[in-house]
DNA sequence: ATTGATATGTTATAATATAACATGTAATAT
DNA sequence: ATATTACATGTTATATTATAACATATCAAT
């Protein structure tokens, strides 16, 4: 069975509309609480969401924010690599899209000795829009 | 006064020898548990040292793992930026030394008209050790 | 010596995340 | 069609990670 099509659970796809509805990274009682609406509850069942829909790749987390978006590469069903700017000033959040990064890494890890699987990048700066305010 | 020279508190010392004892990352809670005979009795305590130490760049943040660990590479003080390998079997991090990712990421973030400042990078995989375990 | 900035000690609490377990659901193999 | 299997759900409780608030202490620069 192919990812692609893997159908969402209720849940998932109502923790997966939220995040798609919303333009930045949002934290899991930000969205326990926008969605409790939908009946649910409980912590855990926003966790358990985020657990699947991160394992397909529809949502990613950003590390450094204990917070949660969803994919903006149409196609990175099942990836799970990710590389965000970050800006310092407004907080917006961009995934890069797909590029050669990981082949990237794959060498630098070469060089000690490390068979590359996966990364998280994290980039902090300041974006276009902020830019023009300084 | 230049940040070289910066001299380390008491509380701040305690635990970044800790940090520079111990091989890899260390949690917060497991940082105060290791220097309550010191006399550090409170999570603030460690958490404030830490911030303290990583401001000046002798630790770093494993964002992925909540955890801390000591810089090693040997003049990276006040450098906020990091980069890592983290073995996904044995969980050894190592720190990537001084090298032109950041001139790489600040090409790629300007074609987002993004004005780079600094990066998170953690590479996961297989260290050099556990590949020879498969 | 006084000031101002920073660090400390302490208690309480906030924010983030998982454990454990009973129950429900839906696909598939017999 | 039902038994089996795998996974998802609901729920309560609790673990883990981190900060707020405030009184006191330290220490360097004037």
């Amino acid at each position: 069975m192919p990812l692609l099509t893997e159908k969402l659970t209720s849940n998932q796809q109502t923790v997966l509309n939220l995040l798609e509805g919303t333009k930045g990274p949002l934290k899991a009682y930000a969205i326990l609480f926008d969605i409790q609406k939908k009946g649910i509850k409980s912590p855990l069942q926003v966790y358990r969401a985020l657990d699947k829909l991160i394992e397909i790749g529809k949502v990613h987390k950003i590390e450094s924010k204990n917070s949660y978006i969803a994919c903006s590469n149409n196609n990175c069903n099942s990836q799970t690599s990710t590389s965000f700017l970050i800006c310092e000033m407004c907080d917006k959040v961009t995934e890069l899209k797909k590029n050669n990064l990981s082949v990237y890494f794959s060498k630098e890890s070469e060089k000690s000795n490390f068979k590359y699987t996966k990364h998280n990048l994290e980039i902090f700066g300041i974006c276009q829009k902020c830019k023009k305010k300084i």
